[in-house]
DNA sequence: TTGAAAGCGTTACCAG
DNA sequence: CTGGTAACGCTTTCAA
C-alpha cells in the first residue's frame, strides 16, 4: 500500500507535483504526467480518502435520511430510487450514506451530517404537507435536492418530481371517457405531498366533467396490499358501489384486484382499475398488454437524476435552484374497460 | 464550529488531555473531565470525523455492496434488511455506505472499499452457489459477515441465516399432513444458496413420507408477482395439477393466489398455499388469521443482528467466526386446508 | 513547470 | 494525571 510520499520518492519528484499530475492540474508537463501516472499504476497507488477529505474539507458523500415511518410504507420505492442514485454516485466518485432514523430523530440526523461533515449534501425524501425540513437544511447550509416537491417552497428548493396531478387527472379522464361515473380513489397517506396532488388531479377531472367528487369514494392510508383489498371490498359492497378504481400504488392495486375477485367480479369487465406504477423491477407490469392500466414513471430514473442534481449543486457555487418535472406515461393494460 | 485546539485553549489544557477526557480514557481526573465535558457542550464542540478517521485509520463505516441483478429481484427484502442494520449502526456510531454495482463490478467495489478504507467491514449479500466472494474478502483482509450462508464455507465465515431447509421441510410436512400429495414448489432462483436449501427441505419432507419429488412440480426463477401467477396457472391446467403450492416469497405468493382465482379455484379450499414471509412492513400478513399460511422470519431482525456481528468483528482481534441460525415460525393462516 | 512547507483536526506515543 | 510533539496522507499556497 504505497502512499504519496513513497510514490514521489520512487519518481524523484515532489509530492506536490505528483499530486498535481494525478489530479489533472494543467501546469504539469505532459511528460511528467505520463511518468507519474504510469508509476502510480505500477505501484498500485490509491490516494487515501480520509486524508483527502481532511485536506479538502469535502466528504465526497451524499446522505439519504429515511425516517422509519416513511420507510416502512414506501420501502420498495425507496430502494429503487436509491439504486438509481447509487449508480450515479459511483460514476462520480461519491459515496452514498444512508441513515434510517426514528421519525423524531430526523433533525438530529441532518444536524450531524452537517456539523460532522458526513456528507456534502443530502436528498430530502418523502416531502410532507407543511414540511419544514428545507428550512432546517438551509439554516444548516447543507445543499439538498427534494425527491418530490414541497408545496409552497417550489421556488426555494431544488427538486425532481413526477407530475402527479396531471397523471391522475389523465387517468381519471380515461375512466370518464370509458363511461365511468363512480370512480373510487384509493390514495396514499394524504399527509404526503404527492398524495394530495394526486387527489387534486382526480377531483379536477371529475369536476371538469360535471361529476361531483364523493368523499365516500375516497380513501387515504399507507399503501399496503390489504388496504387495497379491504377498501375495494367495503366499497363494492356499499349502497352505491364504484365501477372503477384509481389506485396510488401497484401494491395496493394488487389488493384491489384481489378484493374485486373476492366479490365475484371480473377486473377489466365489471370493474376497471388504473394504478400508478413506479416501474419496480420485482413488480413488472409490462409485456404486450400489461395487467394493469397505469400511469407509469420510473422511480429509478428519478434517483439517477436526483443524484446528478445534488452532485452539481454541491460542486457549484451558484445559488439558483434546479427543477425537473417528469411526466408519467399513461399505459393501457387489461384492467380497464367500458363502464358496465 | 470550534475545534479541539480552540476548545483546549478555552480550557487552558492541552489538546491531549481534552481528547482523552472526551474519549473516556481512564487517566483523566474526574474533575478535569467534568470541566472538559461541560465546556465542550457549551461551545458545541463536535470532533471532526475526517480527522479522526485519518488519525485512527478506521473509517467507522460498514459497507453493503449490492449487485444489480440481486437487487432487482430482492429489492424489498434488501431494504428491510438494510433498515435493520442501519438502526444498529447508528447506535454504535457507524455509518452505512451502500454501493449498488453492476454484477461484474462487484469485485472492484470490494477492492476499493478495502484499499481506500471506505469501510472497516462489509456485509456479504445474497450468497450464491459456489460463491467465491469470501475468498476475495479474506485476501483483502476485509472483515465481513454473510447474510445467508455459503455452502461449504460455513466454518470459514461468519454468517446469519434462517434455517431455510427446516422451514420448508416443516411447511411441506404440514401440507402432507393435510392430505396433499401433489405439492408444487415455486422457488426463487436456484443459483442462490438459500433457494437450494429450501428445495432440499421440500424434497426431504416428501421423501420421508414416501412421496417422489416430481420435477414437473418444481420451478425456479426471480420471485416476481407474474412468475407466481403464470406458474400457478400453467400447473393448474396441466394433466396432473397440484393441490398445494409452496412459495418462496410473498410477492410470488400473491401472484399464485391470483393465478388460482383466475382458474376459478378457491385458495384454502380447492388449493392450499404456504409462502415464506420475510415480514415486510408493506406486505403485512398478520391479523387474527393471516391471509397466507407462512414460514415467517423477520429480515429486519436479521439486519440488526448482522450489523451487531460485523461491528463486533471489526472491533475485536479474535479470529473466531460467529454464526446465528434463526428458526422461522410456521404460522397458520387462511390459505391452507385439507386436500380436496 | 517544479518544490518546500504549512496546513487540515485528530489521536497516540513518550516524558515528566 | 498532564503536556509536548509526532504522526496520519493528502492538498494548497507561496516561492523559485
Amino acid at each position: 500500500m504505497v502512499n504519496l510520499k513513497e510514490l514521489s520518492k520512487a519518481l524523484e519528484l515532489s509530492q506536490t507535483t505528483v499530486s498535481r499530475a494525478l489530479n489533472g492540474y494543467p501546469e504539469v508537463s505532459a511528460k511528467t504526467r505520463d511518468r507519474v501516472v504510469e508509476m502510480a499504476r505500477q505501484l498500485g497507488y490509491e490516494p487515501n480518502l480520509q486524508a483527502r477529505r481532511l485536506a479538502t474539507g469535502r466528504s465526497m458523500a451524499i446522505g439519504h435520511v429515511i425516517p422509519r415511518s416513511v420507510h416502512d410504507m414506501m420501502n420498495p420505492i425507496f430502494l429503487e430510487f436509491i439504486a438509481g442514485a447509487g449508480q450515479t454516485y459511483a460514476t462520480h466518485g461519491y459515496d452514498m450514506i444512508i441513515s434510517v432514523v426514528e421519525d423524531n430523530n430526523e433533525e438530529d440526523a441532518f444536524r450531524e451530517i452537517a456539523s460532522r461533515k458526513k456528507a456534502d449534501g443530502v436528498i430530502l425524501q418523502g416531502p410532507r404537507i407543511n414540511d419544514r425540513r428545507h428550512d432546517l437544511l438551509d439554516q444548516l447550509g447543507l445543499p439538498f435536492v427534494v425527491h418530490g416537491r414541497i408545496t409552497g417552497a417550489e421556488e426555494r428548493t431544488s427538486w425532481i418530481d413526477v407530475n402527479n396531478r396531471r397523471a391522475f387527472e389523465r387517468a381519471t379522464n380515461l375512466l370518464i371517457d370509458l363511461g365511468h361515473k363512480r370512480i373510487a380513489l384509493i390514495n396514499g397517506l394524504e399527509t404526503m405531498d404527492f398524495a394530495v396532488r394526486r387527489r387534486t388531479g382526480y377531483e379536477t377531472a371529475l369536476q371538469a366533467h360535471g361529476l361531483e367528487p364523493d368523499q365516500k369514494l375516497m380513501s387515504s392510508a399507507d399503501m399496503t396490499e390489504p388496504y387495497g383489498a379491504e377498501t375495494a371490498i367495503r366499497l363494492l359492497k356499499s349502497q352505491e358501489p364504484p365501477t372503477a378504481f384509481l389506485v396510488s400504488s401497484m401494491i395496493s392495486a394488487i389488493g384491489v384486484a384481489r378484493g374485486i375477485s373476492l366479490c365475484g367480479l371480473r377486473i377489466g369487465k365489471d370493474v376497471s382499475v388504473i394504478t400508478h406504477d413506479d416501474a419496480l423491477s420485482f413488480l413488472p407490469n409490462s409485456g404486450e398488454v400489461p395487467i394493469f392500466t397505469c400511469t407509469r414513471s420510473s422511480v429509478r430514473y428519478a434517483g439517477i437524476r436526483a443524484a446528478e442534481m445534488i452532485i452539481q449543486k454541491v460542486n457549484e457555487e451558484g445559488d439558483e435552484h434546479a427543477y425537473e418535472h417528469l411526466e408519467a406515461e399513461l399505459i393501457l393494460g387489461q384492467s380497464t374497460g367500458p363502464a358496465p
